[in-house]
DNA sequence: CTGGATTTCGCGGGAAAGCAGCGTTATCGC
DNA sequence: GCGATAACGCTGCTTTCCCGCGAAATCCAG
């Protein structure tokens, strides 16, 4: 059981200032930080010198504040760039990777297709090599890169470690975090896409503000992410949200099906091509029928979750947001067709970035857990 | 946002020497304690000082520590019932009430039938006599009181107030801690019996050590708790395991099913009595196909919890675990066949009391944040 | 342009709380 | 009885936070 010493108060407070500062992106005085946090503006003017120092803050020129009486206030600024963030992505195909600030702002790009998705080493090494690039393109020295985090497919445990992927065999085992860390020299973490979805939107996306949040990748390929407060929700064996693996599994192979979706005669149908939304869109008979099979199916899945886990939000991402004008309306009235809770329901904000931002948070989370200590729930 | 100062890490490291002293029954030394916690043994000397004051602990007198050298330690207890805590329970025929110490034991108890279950008030007159019965029953002094928790059926939100019952709309809106605050002089709380079952397990019960809990009563009644990393799980509207209710629905109210559940064409038969179970021991034919609907129906539900909020634990309640030994294999093997993650399922630990027990909990929990303030996660 | 009002700065002092460490004390085993 | 052992009880030190006051910088009214 871990106590607190006055370090540890200096951690949060540290952390508790950082955050204010990243909350708004206009310079800060310090009569402004004591009215956002608990702290005495004493506290807050000790904390910012020795961020300062550190280089985390810059302090700007003073400026009279136009329009109301009083002395020039100091004003602050976080240094975003201070610290770099890295995050990488693997699917079946390619890689790709970027540099972000502790803010989220992507400085840096790098994308290649895979060479041999079925080495995990020698994909490892690509993205090594990725996220160098990212590096360079964001024009950041190595030092300042301080965390990186991967995002793929497949069961991926609390450590990171691969669990089981769907087409292979291969990565099972691998240990991402440590062969990254190995490579790269700073720490690195691995996830889920679809969990680090879902910690995009609840970041920089349209969940923000949402405790609960269901982050929903329907189509050809598949994935849930869930939050519950704020947090990713793996559950047993990383079994929570995998109803959409279970839903695709051979169906005589499933005694007690969970869901009706189970019973769908055709599992190929629980995709659709851009141009048959295009031709739906148009008022095509049979592309409306694609569509109807396929909100169907969307809105069985979701008429489950929101019974079981509830969320006051779910995304649709990975493609179906593209499709939003047609399929939101639909799966919309579907839900409450089967009297669902009041869930919201919207297309991702980020779109395809999504995963890559989540990897940037989580490493930030990651990090900041380490620099800074586990914090008090109320932050 | 809220910062630390030297207060509040008192405050927290008072709840931390709490909770260890809590822990184990012997009674306990200032080493000890400095290697349970990563407290100086400095500092816990003056924290137990303070206790010690306050009558939260008792120093016992020092015993040489047979088989060992060295000078006698000082040895420290808990003194569970400096602090005595309420609980009660309605349902739609009775009520029942008991006093217990911090350490969740039932000192004293009351129970009797509602005189008018539709009258809220009237209802709540009788909460409160009971508690006052219950506290004689325990030989308390009511300043030894210091705050109580109702587990009540139906839809409670966070605040305790009452959302929905199933049999009427007479407690629609009532603010069940507010009502017994008023009646009792002390803060009360209330959440849903199923809620506070599964916090009773975690907290005594099979549960311990689980982080993600289901408790499931699936009869005649119906209700699910949802702990996840400890804590209730009601998402948006409380709707978080109202399957069971959703369930429930007239069949041609829902469109899309969540559950093949739905699909069951006789509600009636979800529930068994007890004789049935008797008889599916003793082998008839016509029980036993009983007792296999009642498996099938279970086990669906289970299996779409399993692939959603994927519990590490199913706790079977209210009643269920009077059939555990019919029931428990079946809904197993069941799962099994379902091919749904390794789910360990187990009958309640704490029987009837559950609910009680959940709801002493529940009153320590928000005691313990109110005296001592919000704890760091790692406790 | 001058003086009062307003707002922030900058810093000293005080208090709370945790930690390190050391001499002291009580007990055990021989 | 005597050394080894383990816990006691305390002093002093450090870190950190908060209170509050005089000084400084600006606005604005007359």
């Amino acid at each position: 059981m871990a106590g607190m010493n006055q370090s540890a108060v200096r951690r949060v407070n540290t952390s508790v200032i950082l955050r204010a500062l990243a909350v708004s992106a206009e310079p800060t005085t310090l009569t402004a930080l004591a009215g956002r946090t608990t702290l005495s503006r004493r506290t807050i003017e000790l904390i910012l010198d020795s961020l300062l120092a550190a280089g985390w803050v810059t302090e700007l020129d003073r400026v009279p504040t136009r329009g109301c009486a009083g002395r020039p206030a100091r004003r602050y600024e976080l240094r975003a760039e201070h610290a770099l963030l890295a995050a990488a992505r693997i699917t079946t195909e390619d890689a790709s990777a970027v540099v972000a600030d502790v803010r989220g702002r992507i400085l840096g790009r790098a994308h290649r297709p895979l060479r041999r998705y079925l080495d995990p080493q020698a994909s490892l090494d690509d993205v090594a090599t990725l996220v160098r690039e990212a590096l360079a393109d964001a024009g950041g020295s190595p030092e300042r890169l301080r965390a990186g985090a991967l995002a793929a497919g497949g069961a991926i445990d609390d450590d990171g470690v691969v669990r089981r992927l769907v087409h292979t065999t291969r990565w099972e085992g691998v240990d991402l975090p440590t062969e990254l860390t190995g490579r790269l020299r700073m720490p690195w973490f691995a996830d889920n896409d679809s969990n680090l979805g879902a910690l995009a939107e609840r970041w920089r996306g349209v969940a923000v503000d949402h405790e609960n949040v269901v982050w929903a990748v329907l189509g050809n390929r598949t994935g849930l992410g869930i939050l519950i407060r704020g947090a990713v929700h793996r559950g047993l064996d990383g079994a929570a949200g995998e109803i959409v693996e279970a839903a695709s599994m051979p169906t005589d192979s499933v005694a007690h099906r969970p869901v009706s979706w189970l019973t769908s005669p055709e599992p190929a149908r629980r995709s659709i091509a851009l141009d048959r939304v295009a031709a739906a869109r148009a008022g095509e008979a049979g592309a409306l029928a694609e569509v109807d099979e396929l909100v169907a199916n969307i809105a069985s899945i979701l008429t489950t979750l929101s019974w079981t886990v509830a969320p006051s939000l779910i995304v649709l991402g990975g493609g179906l947001e593209d499709a939003a004008d047609v399929l939101l309306p639909r799966v919309r009235e579907a839900l409450r067709a089967a009297r669902t809770p009041a869930v919201e329901l919207r297309a991702t904000g980020l779109g395809r970035d999504a995963a890559l931002v989540g990897a940037v948070k989580l490493a930030l989370d990651r990090m900041d857990t380490e620099l800074f200590g586990p914090l008090v729930p109320s932050l």
